[in-house]
RNA sequence: GCCACUGUAGCUCAGUCGGUAGAGCAACUGAUUCGUAAUCAGUAGGUCGGCGGUUCGAUUCCGCCCAGUGGCUCCA
């Protein structure tokens, strides 16, 4: 007979086999009505688990980070309730729980509208009310098949077909209606907190499969809460601040037009940022061992035939045409970088070769994928080759390891998702190298004690890759850097080196970039930093702005002085009022803000403010000058 | 590319149940010279994303196209 061990450590037996909510129920009355589910050994359950061995368990209330998922997935239970209810003859397919809420895919004719969301919002408040009972009965497939294809619902039928033999196939019902699903669920409808909303429409593929016909999705949130439903809201509201298709356009950095989709143009403080990260890394390449080239935009179709490009990814690549010949807009650098390589027959005393390439590659991405400096047609990458032999790959990609921490560091990157992606089931090359290839790689994470994820067959065909990347404000995730083996390509365009034995062997090629493209890294930063871009790469460091006329010589001196030392400063002497000025600049987010009156033009100083209201006092020309290149070296 | 939504002044947005449109900010002009997040007054500004259709008449209704937004798929 089960001996339940609760969390706190205490113990109670029971002479017959129970149900977790009499367990709560034992414990106390407040418990068994705060009671949402059970934990039993780590494990989600339904309250009217029985259990019958000896088992630790812990009672699920909303105070439980564990609840919000319950809360979550039966939310979509009943907006799948409300929607079937409301829209007799929509078929339900799945609907789980996810970050910040739910979502579930139903498949009807007739697009639901905006104001469905609303009258079937309204209807899951209802169905609350009701305060249904949730229950759980177990079937056999063919029972289960049954009821479903009886009333019609063809993709349950599917998803029951999936389910693994052996696995127990168990419905859940909510007055009249049902859903197959492994639970656990509430108690009873009434238990989910009237603290959710419906979010937005959606289309999505049945089964995630672009070959297959669309469904309609509804996303929803659901919170313990209304508190917390609240400040979910807010931290939207925020986020959508950070955005940096706003901020480009309120800071004046950039534009995208409808004659040139998925393409910048980048006004003059967007492109001061853009050249200052460009230089930045420019100065890391060099001083890491690379060689910069630079390759043409426009190079003739045969390149792209020999590489296989052309067959690949024909339909990605933007074309043009000049007597009689077809041209390739480059989409990638690696090949014209094998063209810079295989020039002059090359040792393996010249190896590793690195050949760098602020390449800028023109894709035609579907046009439902543009969004914003994220996701372009025309992008800039901070490219480079590595060429080496096999026995080199591992300290090639330490070194780059080290190199991209270095430079995320040194842009206020911490947080950086690593990925590991191994050979997928097409792929070119032996498994011997592919296994020596990827404990390299796997190698060079766990030697520099960083956290990954392994991505088994994600790999491309021609060799296994690391990928990095960083979310946005909306908490979308970006990859930005990567670094990715090919056993192929330097082959196929004949590159190759003399070896000391005297054999001629083909080198490995390493593609690499930290950046990924200057375009969404800047995107990224610009909503990392919400537009306050930390000194070195904010496009105006300082702004001089006088009081009344009679200061704007002494304006103009400071401004030539600061901007003598080779710092970003403009002067303002408009005939506004200082609290004015003081307003716009702040709102461009000018990190100093240097104020001259009548008292500094007597001894020769600024009055020193921050973007952040911070007042540094009134300082002379030179120690300003020192404070600002002490800022400039902390990179702060 | 697929599904849904959106496209009105430089920007943010309102509006027209079909009779050629309005606010705030910005711009311009004038006054003001005022010490740390918005000085006052006046003026000007729009083929209502593009092309077609219905209509006496379309920014408004319908169709097609383009672009953007949110997802889905994709991302060498």
């Amino acid at each position: 007979m089960p001996v339940v061990t609760l969390p706190d450590g205490s113990q109670r037996s029971y002479d017959h086999p129970v149900t977790v909510a009499e367990i709560a129920a034992d414990i106390g009355p407040g418990l068994a009505k705060a009671a949402l589910a059970g934990k039993v050994d780590d494990r989600m359950v339904d309250l009217s688990h029985t259990i019958e061995n000896d088992a630790r368990v812990a009672i699920v209330t909303s105070r439980d980070e564990e609840a919000l998922e319950l809360i979550r997935h039966d939310a979509a239970h009943v907006m799948a309730q409300a929607v079937q209810e409301l829209y007799p003859g929509t078929q339900v397919t799945i609907g789980p729980a996810i970050e910040d809420g739910f979502y579930y895919d139903f498949a009807r004719e007739e697009p639901f509208t905006p104001e469905d969301l609303q009258r079937i919002e309204d209807r899951m408040r209802e169905i609350v009310g009701r305060d249904l009972p949730i229950r759980r009965e177990v079937l056999s497939r063919g029972e289960a098949k049954k009821t479903f294809a009886e009333i019609g619902e063809h993709y349950k039928v599917e998803i029951i077909d999936a389910i693994p033999e052996g696995e127990e196939i168990s419905i859940y019902r909510q007055g009249d209606w049902f859903d197959v699903c492994r639970g656990p669920h509430l108690p009873s409808t009434g238990k989910l907190p009237k603290a959710f909303k419906l979010m937005k429409l959606a289309g999505a593929y049945w089964r995630g499969d672009a070959n297959n016909e669309m469904l309609q999705r509804i996303y929803g949130t659901a919170w313990r809460d209304k508190k917390e439903l609240k400040a979910y809201l807010h931290r939207l509201e925020e986020a959508e601040k950070r955005d940096h298709r706003r901020i480009g356009k309120a800071l004046d950095l950039f534009h995208t037009q409808e004659e040139a989709p998925g393409m910048v143009f980048w006004h003059d403080k967007g492109w001061r940022i853009y050249l200052t990260v460009e230089q930045y890394i420019r100065d890391k390449l060099r001083a890491h061992g690379y060689q910069e080239v630079h390759t043409p935009q426009v190079i003739d179709r045969s390149l792209w035939e020999k590489s296989g490009h052309w067959d690949k990814f024909g339909d990605m690549i933007f074309t043009t045409h000049s007597e009689n010949r077809d041209y390739a807009i480059k989409p990638m650098n690696c090949p014209a970088h094998i063209q810079i390589y295989n020039h002059g027959l090359k040792s393996y005393r010249d190896l590793p070769l690195r050949l760098a390439e602020f390449g800028s590659c023109h894709r035609n991405e579907p046009s439902g994928t543009l969004h914003g400096l994220m996701r372009v047609r025309n992008f800039v990458q901070d490219d480079a080759h590595i060429f080496c032999t096999e026995e080199q790959i591992l300290s090639e990609v330490k070194a780059f390891n080290d190199l991209l921490f270095e430079v995320y560091r040194d842009f206020g990157f911490e947080d950086v998702l690593i990925k590991l992606s191994t050979r997928p089931e097409k792929r070119v090359g032996s498994d011997e190298t592919w296994d020596k290839a990827e404990q390299a790689l796997e190698d060079a994470l766990n030697e520099q004690g960083l956290e990954w994820e392994l991505q088994p067959g994600e790999g491309a065909f021609y060799g296994p890759k690391i990928e990095y990347s960083l979310k946005d404000c909306l908490g979308r995730v970006w990859q930005l850097g990567t670094i990715q083996l090919d056993f192929s390509m330097p082959g196929r365009l004949g590159a190759s080196y003399i070896a000391e034995d005297n054999e001629r062997r083909t080198p490995v090629m390493l593609h690499r970039a930290i950046l990924g493209s200057l375009e969404r890294f800047i995107g990224i930063l610009i909503e990392h930093y919400a537009g306050a871009m930390p000194l070195w790469l904010a496009p105006v460091q300082a702004v001089v702005m006088n009081i009344t006329d009679r200061q704007a010589g002494f304006v103009n001196e400071v401004a030539e002085f600061l901007r003598g030392q080779g710092f970003r400063v403009e002067s303002d002497l408009r005939n506004e009022k200082i609290g004015f000025k003081i307003r716009e600049h702040t709102l461009q987010k000018v990190p100093y803000l240097l104020v001259v009156g009548d008292r500094e033009v007597e001894d020769r100083s600024v009055a020193v403010r921050t973007r952040d209201g911070k007042d540094l006092g009134t300082l002379s020309l030179e120690s300003l000058a020192g404070h600002l290149r002490e800022q400039l070296a902390e990179r702060s």
